[in-house]
DNA sequence: TAGATTGTTAATCGATTAACAATC
DNA sequence: TAGATTGTTAATCGATTAACAATC
């Protein structure tokens, strides 16, 4: 009702979060030298329902043709341009620990819109080693290093102690969007964006419907646990 | 109608994937010395509003107190018993590039129901080396190394090209859950459990609304863009 | 025109939230 | 008993899906 004044399209955020596959898929078919391609198929390479992928796109804008199918190369463009992948965003990140310093050298860090242009650590042990071509710098150093060039996405890939005060520096240096690899609850002020990848609650999810699997075996008769399966040759 | 027969409970997987940050608020709180919290303060810790957590949390069973609140340290145990966490979850993780190494050497996947019991790679030397303790084993000798141990999750460490046929492998030696770091669309048979952690998507979604955050200023008069702004500065 | 496939509608499903009765 | 706080109800919201009219 008060929704469609002008401005742009309101995206659901779950649309959004596919987006990234849809590119990532469209590449892929891109590679594979096609230049058309229909939503079933599309849909099929992307591991989705076609159904939610033309409810997707839809969101974006009408850029298929009935009859036919989606321009791969123009597909690519629009998803491209919705994302904000043709502009250019500085990436900085901070800890160089071992996940650290993954981080630097992980390619997708490296292409499509991202560019890492600075590494922080506290540690002097660490400080002015070079890591994927950069110098690490101390983070005490951040709002030199931010005067000389912009940074508009922080990476924390320090322990879990330092990540609140570490966003907080980062948040008041005028980052805008900050993705979180510490465990822990992190929180942001109004209008910066955060991002959370915790490896130990995808493992534990996973624990969850492991478990799942054993207990109904369990109840009828009494069976042993996986622990106590396997474990004895050699 | 026909779910409520017996058996456990189905507890909603949105409410699955908030358990973790529930164990780790209660972790935090009961370090903090609190034997006792109401739904209020533990939601205000756990970044969620209490009439969501107290919905969770009734999906486990009723421990609470009305008029008092949960005990800490009764709580942590139902959620770890919940969540699979009492039992002992062996982990394999393939692929010993800079993220693999990374996760080898990763807390969490060494405490709290995780054990990381075998590294995998292909490349001749990385093979043999000692890794977090573990000296790391060719790929090529998975189903040897699951006879001596059964091995219940697969970390996927590496590039995007082998991750479908490393997949395939795991599952083939039954593997049952797989955790993905590899980009790309990776498939598994009913059945087995996929979880997917993907950097460039979580950046990508940053980028998405850091561009809508810019889109609006650009509408009414022509502003230049952040990679325009700064730059100068020596 | 006939066949194909999109974009949209409407039904369904699941998740969130506020409010409050139950109860310590 | 009075005060506090849970567990649940019911309303709302957003996401998914099947079906199909629009249209190339």
């Amino acid at each position: 009702m008060t929704d469609d004044q002008a401005g742009p399209r309101e995206v659901p955020e779950a649309t959004i979060a596919r987006l990234p596959v849809y590119l990532r898929t469209l590449t892929l078919l891109a590679e594979g030298g096609a230049s058309s391609v229909s939503s079933d198929e599309f849909a099929r390479a992307a591991g989705v329902n076609s159904a939610k992928l033309r409810k997707d796109l839809s969101h974006l804008g009408s850029y298929g043709v009935r009859g036919v199918g989606y321009d791969v190369e123009y597909l690519i463009y629009q998803i491209s341009r919705e994302l904000g992948l043709t502009h250019d965003w500085p990436v900085a990140i901070v800890g160089m620990g071992n996940l650290g310093q993954a981080l630097a050298g992980y390619a997708s860090f490296g292409t499509k819109g991202f560019r890492v242009v600075a590494l922080f650590d506290t540690a002097p042990e660490v400080i002015g080693r070079t890591v994927s071509g950069l110098t690490v710098r101390p983070f005490a150093e951040l709002d030199e290093v931010l005067c000389d060039q912009p940074i508009v996405i922080g990476v924390i890939a320090t322990p879990a102690a330092p990540a609140q005060a570490v966003c907080d520096r980062l948040v008041a240096s005028g980052v805008a969007s900050v993705l979180n690899f510490a465990p822990g609850v992190v929180t942001v002020p109004a209008g910066v964006e955060l991002r959370k990848v915790d490896l130990s609650t995808e493992l534990q999810i996973l624990a969850y419907h492991e478990q799942r699997k054993l207990l109904p075996r369990l109840e009828p008769a009494d069976q042993p646990t996986i622990a106590a399966t396997t474990g004895t040759a050699r």
